[in-house]
DNA sequence: CGTCGAATTGACCGCGATCAAGGAAGGTGG
DNA sequence: CCACCTTCCTTGATCGCGGTCAATTCGACG
Protein backbone atom coordinates (compact mmCIF):
# COMPACT_ATOMS: atom_id res chain seq x y z
CA UNK A 1 0.00 0.00 0.00
CA UNK A 2 1.31 3.69 -0.75
CA UNK A 3 1.87 5.75 1.69
CA UNK A 4 0.12 8.07 0.45
CA UNK A 5 -3.44 6.57 0.47
CA UNK A 6 -3.28 5.68 4.25
CA UNK A 7 -4.23 9.43 5.16
CA UNK A 8 -7.52 9.19 2.79
CA UNK A 9 -8.33 5.79 4.78
CA UNK A 10 -7.60 7.42 7.96
CA UNK A 11 -9.82 10.09 7.03
CA UNK A 12 -13.11 7.97 6.33
CA UNK A 13 -15.77 8.55 9.15
CA UNK A 14 -15.20 5.09 9.24
CA UNK A 15 -12.04 5.03 10.74
CA UNK A 16 -11.20 9.00 11.91
CA UNK A 17 -11.82 8.60 15.51
CA UNK A 18 -9.77 5.04 15.79
CA UNK A 19 -6.54 4.89 17.98
CA UNK A 20 -3.52 5.05 16.36
CA UNK A 21 -2.59 1.02 16.69
CA UNK A 22 -5.62 -0.17 16.72
CA UNK A 23 -5.59 1.74 12.85
CA UNK A 24 -2.68 0.61 12.26
CA UNK A 25 -3.28 -3.09 13.31
CA UNK A 26 -6.57 -3.46 11.47
CA UNK A 27 -4.17 -1.78 7.86
CA UNK A 28 -1.66 -4.18 8.30
CA UNK A 29 -3.47 -6.86 6.95
CA UNK A 30 -5.12 -4.91 4.16
CA UNK A 31 -3.71 -4.91 0.75
CA UNK A 32 -4.37 -2.46 -2.33
CA UNK A 33 -5.13 -3.74 -5.97
CA UNK A 34 -5.74 -1.70 -8.63
CA UNK A 35 -8.30 -2.77 -11.46
CA UNK A 36 -9.04 -2.09 -15.33
CA UNK A 37 -12.25 -0.80 -15.85
CA UNK A 38 -15.05 -3.38 -16.13
CA UNK A 39 -13.54 -5.95 -13.59
CA UNK A 40 -16.25 -7.93 -11.48
CA UNK A 41 -14.85 -7.89 -8.16
CA UNK A 42 -17.83 -9.25 -6.43
CA UNK A 43 -20.22 -11.72 -7.48
CA UNK A 44 -23.20 -11.87 -5.19
CA UNK A 45 -23.74 -15.26 -3.59
CA UNK A 46 -19.97 -15.65 -3.16
CA UNK A 47 -18.89 -15.41 0.64
CA UNK A 48 -17.53 -12.51 2.62
CA UNK A 49 -14.01 -12.70 2.04
CA UNK A 50 -12.90 -8.57 2.69
CA UNK A 51 -14.31 -5.38 3.30
CA UNK A 52 -13.38 -3.54 0.23
CA UNK A 53 -12.55 0.15 0.46
CA UNK A 54 -12.75 2.57 -3.26
CA UNK A 55 -9.29 5.07 -3.44
CA UNK A 56 -9.97 5.74 -6.69
CA UNK A 57 -11.81 5.12 -9.68
CA UNK A 58 -15.30 3.95 -9.71
CA UNK A 59 -17.00 1.21 -8.67
CA UNK A 60 -21.03 -0.22 -9.42
CA UNK A 61 -22.74 -2.31 -7.35
CA UNK A 62 -25.42 -4.28 -9.32
CA UNK A 63 -27.63 -7.25 -8.92
CA UNK A 64 -29.24 -10.26 -11.28
CA UNK A 65 -31.86 -12.30 -11.46
CA UNK A 66 -33.36 -14.50 -14.34
CA UNK A 67 -31.29 -13.34 -16.93
CA UNK A 68 -32.56 -9.12 -16.04
CA UNK A 69 -29.43 -7.34 -14.31
CA UNK A 70 -29.62 -3.67 -13.06
CA UNK A 71 -27.66 -1.15 -11.53
CA UNK A 72 -28.36 -0.32 -7.28
CA UNK A 73 -25.55 2.60 -6.56
CA UNK A 74 -22.71 3.48 -7.36
CA UNK A 75 -19.60 3.52 -5.19
CA UNK A 76 -17.01 6.81 -5.82
CA UNK A 77 -13.86 7.55 -3.62
CA UNK A 78 -13.57 7.10 -1.37
CA UNK A 79 -15.60 4.82 0.49
CA UNK A 80 -15.96 1.80 1.84
CA UNK A 81 -18.46 -1.03 0.45
CA UNK A 82 -20.37 -4.66 1.75
CA UNK A 83 -19.85 -3.59 4.80
CA UNK A 84 -23.14 -5.85 6.04
CA UNK A 85 -22.08 -8.59 4.17
CA UNK A 86 -18.63 -8.29 6.25
CA UNK A 87 -19.88 -7.56 9.70
CA UNK A 88 -22.94 -10.21 9.22
CA UNK A 89 -19.94 -12.99 7.64
CA UNK A 90 -22.75 -14.11 4.93
CA UNK A 91 -23.60 -13.92 1.59
CA UNK A 92 -23.12 -11.25 -0.98
CA UNK A 93 -26.20 -9.31 -1.68
CA UNK A 94 -24.65 -7.55 -4.95
CA UNK A 95 -21.80 -7.75 -7.08
CA UNK A 96 -19.65 -5.05 -7.95
CA UNK A 97 -17.83 -4.31 -10.89
CA UNK A 98 -15.13 -1.62 -11.47
CA UNK A 99 -16.52 1.24 -13.85
CA UNK A 100 -12.97 2.69 -14.62
CA UNK A 101 -9.23 2.01 -13.13
CA UNK A 102 -9.60 1.82 -10.03
CA UNK A 103 -7.78 1.47 -6.75
CA UNK A 104 -9.35 -0.67 -4.01
CA UNK A 105 -7.87 -2.03 -0.34
CA UNK A 106 -9.27 -4.61 0.57
CA UNK A 107 -9.12 -5.54 4.47
CA UNK A 108 -10.06 -9.15 5.39
CA UNK A 109 -13.39 -9.62 7.29
CA UNK A 110 -12.32 -11.37 9.90
CA UNK A 111 -9.81 -8.48 10.75
CA UNK A 112 -12.77 -6.12 10.64
CA UNK A 113 -14.76 -7.80 12.95
CA UNK A 114 -12.17 -8.29 15.29
CA UNK A 115 -11.60 -4.61 14.89
CA UNK A 116 -15.25 -4.31 15.99
CA UNK A 117 -15.77 -6.25 18.66
CA UNK A 118 -12.02 -4.68 20.34
CA UNK A 119 -12.35 -1.31 20.11
CA UNK A 120 -15.29 0.59 20.99
CA UNK A 121 -14.76 3.55 18.76
CA UNK A 122 -14.87 1.51 16.18
CA UNK A 123 -18.01 -0.36 16.76
CA UNK A 124 -19.58 3.41 17.43
CA UNK A 125 -18.54 4.05 13.86
CA UNK A 126 -19.58 1.12 12.19
CA UNK A 127 -23.24 1.33 13.66
CA UNK A 128 -23.06 4.93 11.93
CA UNK A 129 -22.07 3.65 8.33
CA UNK A 130 -24.51 0.98 8.84
CA UNK A 131 -27.28 3.06 9.73
CA UNK A 132 -26.16 5.24 7.15
CA UNK A 133 -25.93 2.29 4.51
CA UNK A 134 -29.80 1.23 5.51
CA UNK A 135 -31.48 5.10 5.21
CA UNK A 136 -29.91 4.87 1.86
CA UNK A 137 -31.42 2.26 0.54
CA UNK A 138 -34.83 3.57 2.08
CA UNK A 139 -34.02 6.66 0.71
CA UNK A 140 -33.79 4.99 -2.71
CA UNK A 141 -36.43 3.11 -2.69
CA UNK A 142 -39.07 5.67 -1.60
CA UNK A 143 -37.51 7.30 -4.36
CA UNK A 144 -38.44 4.35 -6.34
CA UNK A 145 -42.14 3.84 -5.07
CA UNK A 146 -43.17 7.16 -4.87
CA UNK A 147 -42.16 9.01 -8.10
CA UNK A 148 -42.48 8.58 -12.01
CA UNK A 149 -39.17 8.19 -14.04
CA UNK A 150 -39.13 11.65 -15.04
CA UNK A 151 -39.62 13.01 -11.53
CA UNK A 152 -37.20 10.48 -10.59
CA UNK A 153 -33.97 12.14 -12.92
CA UNK A 154 -35.77 15.66 -12.38
CA UNK A 155 -34.72 15.05 -8.59
CA UNK A 156 -31.63 13.33 -9.66
CA UNK A 157 -30.28 16.08 -11.55
CA UNK A 158 -30.99 18.14 -8.49
CA UNK A 159 -28.87 16.03 -5.91
CA UNK A 160 -25.93 16.42 -8.51
CA UNK A 161 -26.54 19.77 -8.96
CA UNK A 162 -26.11 20.35 -4.85
CA UNK A 163 -23.04 17.83 -4.99
CA UNK A 164 -21.52 20.07 -6.84
CA UNK A 165 -21.85 23.22 -4.59
CA UNK A 166 -25.10 24.75 -6.70
CA UNK A 167 -22.96 24.92 -9.79
CA UNK A 168 -25.22 25.78 -12.71
CA UNK A 169 -22.80 23.54 -15.01
CA UNK A 170 -21.42 20.14 -14.15
CA UNK A 171 -21.44 16.44 -15.15
CA UNK A 172 -23.40 13.61 -15.25
CA UNK A 173 -20.69 11.13 -13.22
CA UNK A 174 -21.40 7.57 -15.42
CA UNK A 175 -22.54 6.48 -18.74
CA UNK A 176 -26.66 7.23 -19.04
CA UNK A 177 -27.45 4.10 -19.92
CA UNK A 178 -26.22 3.03 -16.35
CA UNK A 179 -28.06 5.92 -15.10
CA UNK A 180 -31.15 4.79 -16.77
CA UNK A 181 -30.70 1.60 -14.84
CA UNK A 182 -30.14 3.42 -11.76
CA UNK A 183 -32.83 4.93 -12.04
CA UNK A 184 -34.96 2.40 -13.04
CA UNK A 185 -35.61 3.08 -16.89
CA UNK A 186 -34.31 1.94 -20.17
CA UNK A 187 -31.95 4.23 -21.53
CA UNK A 188 -34.23 5.17 -24.60
CA UNK A 189 -36.81 6.29 -22.06
CA UNK A 190 -34.14 8.16 -20.02
CA UNK A 191 -32.98 10.06 -23.19
CA UNK A 192 -36.63 11.13 -23.14
CA UNK A 193 -36.93 11.59 -20.09
CA UNK A 194 -34.69 14.16 -20.80
CA UNK A 195 -36.24 16.05 -23.25
CA UNK A 196 -39.59 15.94 -21.17
CA UNK A 197 -37.43 18.17 -18.75
CA UNK A 198 -36.17 20.62 -21.61
CA UNK A 199 -39.03 23.15 -20.37
CA UNK A 200 -38.03 23.41 -16.94
CA UNK A 201 -34.77 24.42 -18.57
CA UNK A 202 -32.19 21.45 -18.35
CA UNK A 203 -30.08 20.93 -21.17
CA UNK A 204 -27.79 17.88 -21.23
CA UNK A 205 -25.14 17.44 -23.99
CA UNK A 206 -22.98 14.51 -23.68
CA UNK A 207 -22.33 14.44 -19.93
CA UNK A 208 -22.65 17.60 -19.45
CA UNK A 209 -25.74 19.30 -17.97
CA UNK A 210 -26.39 23.12 -17.81
CA UNK A 211 -29.55 23.85 -15.74
CA UNK A 212 -31.08 27.57 -17.14
CA UNK A 213 -33.85 27.83 -14.93
CA UNK A 214 -33.42 25.93 -11.28
CA UNK A 215 -36.34 28.01 -9.70
CA UNK A 216 -38.75 25.91 -12.47
CA UNK A 217 -36.65 22.70 -12.17
CA UNK A 218 -37.13 22.81 -8.23
CA UNK A 219 -41.09 23.28 -8.62
CA UNK A 220 -40.87 20.58 -10.40
CA UNK A 221 -39.00 17.97 -8.90
CA UNK A 222 -40.64 18.69 -5.56
CA UNK A 223 -37.42 17.44 -3.63
CA UNK A 224 -37.63 16.39 -0.20
CA UNK A 225 -34.76 15.80 2.88
CA UNK A 226 -36.41 12.56 3.58
CA UNK A 227 -35.88 11.16 0.29
CA UNK A 228 -33.20 13.44 -1.83
CA UNK A 229 -31.04 14.32 1.85
CA UNK A 230 -28.83 15.80 2.61
CA UNK A 231 -28.86 15.10 6.04
CA UNK A 232 -27.75 11.40 7.03
CA UNK B 1 -45.07 -3.22 31.89
CA UNK B 2 -46.47 -6.78 32.25
CA UNK B 3 -44.18 -9.48 33.84
CA UNK B 4 -45.22 -11.85 30.67
CA UNK B 5 -44.26 -9.24 28.41
CA UNK B 6 -40.44 -9.62 29.41
CA UNK B 7 -39.62 -12.96 28.68
CA UNK B 8 -40.73 -12.08 24.96
CA UNK B 9 -38.17 -9.06 24.44
CA UNK B 10 -35.72 -10.70 26.04
CA UNK B 11 -36.09 -13.58 23.73
CA UNK B 12 -35.30 -11.40 20.88
CA UNK B 13 -31.55 -11.51 18.70
CA UNK B 14 -31.28 -7.89 20.23
CA UNK B 15 -31.20 -8.26 23.51
CA UNK B 16 -31.03 -12.15 24.16
CA UNK B 17 -27.37 -11.98 24.89
CA UNK B 18 -27.37 -9.02 26.91
CA UNK B 19 -26.21 -9.63 30.88
CA UNK B 20 -29.33 -9.67 32.77
CA UNK B 21 -28.53 -6.15 34.51
CA UNK B 22 -27.63 -4.58 31.43
CA UNK B 23 -30.65 -5.57 30.27
CA UNK B 24 -32.68 -4.21 33.16
CA UNK B 25 -31.22 -1.07 33.51
CA UNK B 26 -32.06 -0.67 29.55
CA UNK B 27 -35.80 -1.69 30.17
CA UNK B 28 -36.39 0.08 33.41
CA UNK B 29 -36.88 3.33 31.68
CA UNK B 30 -39.51 1.45 28.78
CA UNK B 31 -43.02 1.16 29.01
CA UNK B 32 -45.83 -0.57 27.17
CA UNK B 33 -48.23 1.37 25.28
CA UNK B 34 -51.43 -0.51 23.80
CA UNK B 35 -53.18 0.99 20.54
CA UNK B 36 -56.24 0.79 18.84
CA UNK B 37 -55.81 0.38 15.02
CA UNK B 38 -54.83 3.21 12.48
CA UNK B 39 -53.24 4.89 15.32
CA UNK B 40 -50.10 6.94 13.62
CA UNK B 41 -47.15 6.01 16.31
CA UNK B 42 -44.45 7.99 14.17
CA UNK B 43 -44.52 10.55 11.45
CA UNK B 44 -42.08 10.85 9.07
CA UNK B 45 -39.49 14.03 9.78
CA UNK B 46 -40.21 13.48 13.35
CA UNK B 47 -36.70 13.52 15.30
CA UNK B 48 -36.53 10.16 16.77
CA UNK B 49 -37.33 9.65 20.39
CA UNK B 50 -38.01 6.16 21.11
CA UNK B 51 -36.85 3.07 19.82
CA UNK B 52 -39.98 0.39 19.33
CA UNK B 53 -40.75 -2.95 19.96
CA UNK B 54 -43.83 -4.65 18.48
CA UNK B 55 -45.33 -7.19 21.26
CA UNK B 56 -48.68 -8.00 20.15
CA UNK B 57 -50.34 -6.44 17.00
CA UNK B 58 -49.48 -5.36 13.68
CA UNK B 59 -47.55 -2.06 12.40
CA UNK B 60 -47.00 -1.14 9.17
CA UNK B 61 -44.08 1.56 7.61
CA UNK B 62 -44.68 3.72 4.99
CA UNK B 63 -43.94 6.69 3.33
CA UNK B 64 -45.28 9.74 1.44
CA UNK B 65 -44.24 12.12 -1.24
CA UNK B 66 -46.70 15.00 -2.72
CA UNK B 67 -49.50 13.19 -2.16
CA UNK B 68 -48.77 9.72 -2.55
CA UNK B 69 -48.55 6.53 -0.26
CA UNK B 70 -46.76 3.70 -0.09
CA UNK B 71 -46.29 0.55 2.30
CA UNK B 72 -42.54 -0.01 2.80
CA UNK B 73 -43.10 -3.19 5.06
CA UNK B 74 -44.73 -4.74 7.91
CA UNK B 75 -43.74 -5.18 11.38
CA UNK B 76 -44.98 -8.64 12.82
CA UNK B 77 -45.00 -9.41 16.72
CA UNK B 78 -42.11 -9.93 18.03
CA UNK B 79 -39.76 -7.28 16.46
CA UNK B 80 -37.96 -3.80 17.05
CA UNK B 81 -38.37 -0.86 14.14
CA UNK B 82 -36.54 1.76 13.69
CA UNK B 83 -33.77 0.68 15.28
CA UNK B 84 -31.30 3.21 12.55
CA UNK B 85 -32.68 6.46 12.79
CA UNK B 86 -32.49 5.37 16.87
CA UNK B 87 -28.53 5.08 16.48
CA UNK B 88 -27.93 7.79 14.27
CA UNK B 89 -30.40 10.26 16.68
CA UNK B 90 -31.75 10.96 12.94
CA UNK B 91 -35.08 11.93 11.80
CA UNK B 92 -37.31 9.16 11.14
CA UNK B 93 -37.29 8.52 7.10
CA UNK B 94 -40.46 6.31 7.69
CA UNK B 95 -43.92 6.95 9.59
CA UNK B 96 -45.41 4.22 11.21
CA UNK B 97 -49.17 3.16 12.02
CA UNK B 98 -50.86 0.33 13.71
CA UNK B 99 -53.17 -2.24 11.29
CA UNK B 100 -54.53 -3.64 14.21
CA UNK B 101 -54.72 -3.05 18.27
CA UNK B 102 -51.01 -3.59 19.34
CA UNK B 103 -49.07 -3.40 22.37
CA UNK B 104 -45.88 -1.41 21.78
CA UNK B 105 -42.65 -1.45 24.17
CA UNK B 106 -41.04 2.29 23.77
CA UNK B 107 -37.38 2.14 25.15
CA UNK B 108 -36.06 5.69 24.86
CA UNK B 109 -33.37 6.25 22.40
CA UNK B 110 -30.92 8.12 24.68
CA UNK B 111 -31.38 4.59 26.64
CA UNK B 112 -30.74 2.37 23.76
CA UNK B 113 -27.50 4.45 22.51
CA UNK B 114 -26.28 4.72 26.35
CA UNK B 115 -26.37 0.71 26.52
CA UNK B 116 -24.86 0.25 22.88
CA UNK B 117 -21.76 2.33 24.26
CA UNK B 118 -21.50 0.63 27.65
CA UNK B 119 -21.88 -2.69 26.40
CA UNK B 120 -20.21 -4.75 23.61
CA UNK B 121 -22.13 -7.34 23.60
CA UNK B 122 -25.38 -5.72 22.88
CA UNK B 123 -23.20 -3.30 20.16
CA UNK B 124 -22.67 -6.55 18.11
CA UNK B 125 -26.15 -7.64 18.51
CA UNK B 126 -27.34 -4.07 16.86
CA UNK B 127 -24.83 -4.44 14.35
CA UNK B 128 -26.25 -7.57 13.44
CA UNK B 129 -29.62 -6.49 13.60
CA UNK B 130 -28.87 -3.10 11.50
CA UNK B 131 -26.71 -5.45 9.18
CA UNK B 132 -30.34 -7.76 9.09
CA UNK B 133 -32.51 -4.75 8.33
CA UNK B 134 -29.75 -3.19 5.32
CA UNK B 135 -29.99 -6.22 3.71
CA UNK B 136 -33.77 -7.25 3.95
CA UNK B 137 -34.13 -3.39 2.41
CA UNK B 138 -31.57 -4.43 -0.54
CA UNK B 139 -33.61 -7.61 -0.70
CA UNK B 140 -37.04 -5.80 -0.99
CA UNK B 141 -35.09 -3.51 -3.86
CA UNK B 142 -33.79 -6.00 -5.80
CA UNK B 143 -37.44 -7.51 -5.84
CA UNK B 144 -38.87 -4.15 -7.18
CA UNK B 145 -36.78 -3.48 -10.02
CA UNK B 146 -35.88 -7.28 -11.17
CA UNK B 147 -39.07 -8.45 -11.08
CA UNK B 148 -42.90 -7.95 -12.75
CA UNK B 149 -45.89 -7.38 -10.79
CA UNK B 150 -46.91 -10.99 -10.91
CA UNK B 151 -43.21 -12.59 -10.62
CA UNK B 152 -43.40 -10.11 -7.22
CA UNK B 153 -46.87 -11.69 -6.13
CA UNK B 154 -45.82 -15.40 -7.08
CA UNK B 155 -42.33 -15.14 -4.78
CA UNK B 156 -44.23 -13.09 -1.64
CA UNK B 157 -46.91 -16.37 -2.11
CA UNK B 158 -44.16 -18.69 -2.17
CA UNK B 159 -42.14 -16.78 1.23
CA UNK B 160 -45.42 -16.78 2.94
CA UNK B 161 -45.84 -20.78 2.37
CA UNK B 162 -42.27 -21.25 3.47
CA UNK B 163 -42.89 -18.82 6.75
CA UNK B 164 -46.22 -21.54 7.27
CA UNK B 165 -43.91 -24.11 7.55
CA UNK B 166 -44.82 -25.55 4.39
CA UNK B 167 -48.74 -25.49 5.03
CA UNK B 168 -50.49 -25.64 1.65
CA UNK B 169 -53.60 -23.38 3.09
CA UNK B 170 -52.62 -20.42 5.03
CA UNK B 171 -53.76 -16.76 5.10
CA UNK B 172 -52.58 -13.49 3.83
CA UNK B 173 -51.25 -11.58 6.67
CA UNK B 174 -53.12 -8.05 5.79
CA UNK B 175 -55.56 -6.46 4.07
CA UNK B 176 -55.21 -7.04 -0.43
CA UNK B 177 -54.98 -3.47 -0.65
CA UNK B 178 -52.07 -2.54 1.64
CA UNK B 179 -49.90 -6.03 -0.34
CA UNK B 180 -51.03 -4.29 -3.52
CA UNK B 181 -49.11 -0.95 -1.89
CA UNK B 182 -46.11 -3.57 -0.13
CA UNK B 183 -45.56 -5.19 -3.65
CA UNK B 184 -45.68 -2.38 -5.31
CA UNK B 185 -48.55 -1.85 -7.58
CA UNK B 186 -52.54 -1.22 -7.31
CA UNK B 187 -55.40 -2.94 -5.96
CA UNK B 188 -56.86 -3.33 -9.10
CA UNK B 189 -53.91 -5.04 -10.39
CA UNK B 190 -53.04 -7.28 -7.35
CA UNK B 191 -56.86 -9.16 -8.20
CA UNK B 192 -55.81 -9.61 -11.64
CA UNK B 193 -51.93 -10.91 -10.66
CA UNK B 194 -54.24 -13.38 -8.79
CA UNK B 195 -56.07 -14.38 -11.61
CA UNK B 196 -52.90 -14.43 -13.52
CA UNK B 197 -51.50 -17.82 -11.06
CA UNK B 198 -54.42 -19.51 -10.93
CA UNK B 199 -52.99 -21.70 -14.06
CA UNK B 200 -50.29 -22.39 -11.19
CA UNK B 201 -52.50 -23.51 -8.76
CA UNK B 202 -53.19 -20.78 -6.65
CA UNK B 203 -55.89 -20.32 -5.20
CA UNK B 204 -57.10 -17.17 -3.22
CA UNK B 205 -60.63 -16.63 -1.40
CA UNK B 206 -60.53 -13.83 0.97
CA UNK B 207 -57.14 -13.64 2.96
CA UNK B 208 -56.75 -17.50 2.94
CA UNK B 209 -54.41 -19.05 0.02
CA UNK B 210 -54.20 -22.84 -1.22
CA UNK B 211 -52.05 -23.96 -2.96
CA UNK B 212 -52.28 -26.68 -5.20
CA UNK B 213 -49.61 -27.55 -7.46
CA UNK B 214 -46.51 -26.34 -5.87
CA UNK B 215 -43.83 -27.56 -8.32
CA UNK B 216 -45.21 -25.47 -11.47
CA UNK B 217 -45.71 -21.98 -9.09
CA UNK B 218 -41.63 -22.77 -8.07
CA UNK B 219 -40.87 -23.26 -11.83
CA UNK B 220 -42.65 -19.72 -12.40
CA UNK B 221 -41.51 -17.94 -9.58
CA UNK B 222 -37.83 -18.55 -9.65
CA UNK B 223 -36.92 -18.11 -5.96
CA UNK B 224 -33.80 -17.06 -5.33
CA UNK B 225 -32.24 -16.88 -1.54
CA UNK B 226 -30.56 -13.68 -2.96
CA UNK B 227 -33.71 -11.90 -2.96
CA UNK B 228 -36.09 -13.62 -1.01
CA UNK B 229 -34.38 -15.48 2.14
CA UNK B 230 -34.21 -17.44 3.93
CA UNK B 231 -30.57 -16.59 4.93
CA UNK B 232 -30.34 -13.39 6.74
C1' DC C 1 -10.81 7.20 -41.72
C1' DG C 2 -13.03 2.98 -40.15
C1' DT C 3 -14.98 0.54 -36.33
C1' DC C 4 -17.66 -0.36 -32.47
C1' DG C 5 -20.41 0.71 -28.67
C1' DA C 6 -23.37 4.30 -26.92
C1' DA C 7 -27.08 7.47 -27.61
C1' DT C 8 -31.03 9.01 -29.95
C1' DT C 9 -35.28 8.71 -32.50
C1' DG C 10 -39.46 6.69 -34.23
C1' DA C 11 -43.08 3.19 -34.33
C1' DC C 12 -45.44 0.06 -31.80
C1' DC C 13 -46.82 -2.83 -27.91
C1' DG C 14 -48.12 -4.18 -23.39
C1' DC C 15 -48.00 -3.85 -18.46
C1' DG C 16 -49.97 -1.70 -15.12
C1' DA C 17 -52.70 2.60 -13.73
C1' DT C 18 -56.97 4.93 -13.82
C1' DC C 19 -61.82 5.41 -13.91
C1' DA C 20 -66.22 3.57 -13.11
C1' DA C 21 -69.47 0.23 -11.64
C1' DG C 22 -70.97 -3.71 -9.23
C1' DG C 23 -70.74 -7.22 -5.55
C1' DA C 24 -69.38 -9.29 -0.97
C1' DA C 25 -68.56 -8.98 3.93
C1' DG C 26 -68.97 -7.06 8.30
C1' DG C 27 -70.71 -3.67 11.58
C1' DT C 28 -74.49 -0.70 13.33
C1' DG C 29 -78.89 0.80 14.61
C1' DG C 30 -83.71 0.50 14.35
C1' DC D 1 -83.51 -10.07 13.10
C1' DC D 2 -83.08 -7.40 9.34
C1' DA D 3 -82.24 -3.02 6.68
C1' DC D 4 -78.65 -0.19 5.88
C1' DC D 5 -74.12 1.49 5.46
C1' DT D 6 -69.39 1.35 5.01
C1' DT D 7 -65.39 -0.65 3.31
C1' DC D 8 -62.97 -3.71 0.73
C1' DC D 9 -62.58 -6.42 -3.23
C1' DT D 10 -63.45 -7.51 -7.94
C1' DT D 11 -64.38 -6.76 -12.77
C1' DG D 12 -64.58 -4.30 -17.07
C1' DA D 13 -63.22 -0.52 -20.16
C1' DT D 14 -59.90 2.64 -21.34
C1' DC D 15 -55.58 5.29 -21.01
C1' DG D 16 -50.81 6.25 -20.85
C1' DC D 17 -46.25 5.49 -19.10
C1' DG D 18 -42.62 3.10 -20.01
C1' DG D 19 -40.66 -1.01 -22.54
C1' DT D 20 -39.41 -3.21 -26.85
C1' DC D 21 -37.76 -3.39 -31.45
C1' DA D 22 -35.43 -1.38 -35.20
C1' DA D 23 -32.97 2.06 -37.62
C1' DT D 24 -29.86 5.95 -37.49
C1' DT D 25 -26.68 9.02 -35.60
C1' DC D 26 -23.07 10.24 -32.56
C1' DG D 27 -18.70 9.88 -30.57
C1' DA D 28 -14.50 7.77 -28.79
C1' DC D 29 -10.58 5.51 -30.14
C1' DG D 30 -7.33 2.97 -32.84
Amino acid sequence: MRATDVPAIRALQLFCDMSEHRFDALIRGAYVQVFPPGVELIREGDATDFLHILIDGSVELFAEWNGRETVMSTVRPVSTFILAATMRDARYLMSARTLAKSRIVLVPSTDVRHAFDADSVFARAVVAELATCYRSVIRYTKDLKLRSSVERLANYILRLHSRSDGASVFELPMEKRKLASLLGMTPENLSRAIKTLQPYGVEIDGAQVTLVNLPDLVKFSKPNTLIDGPDT
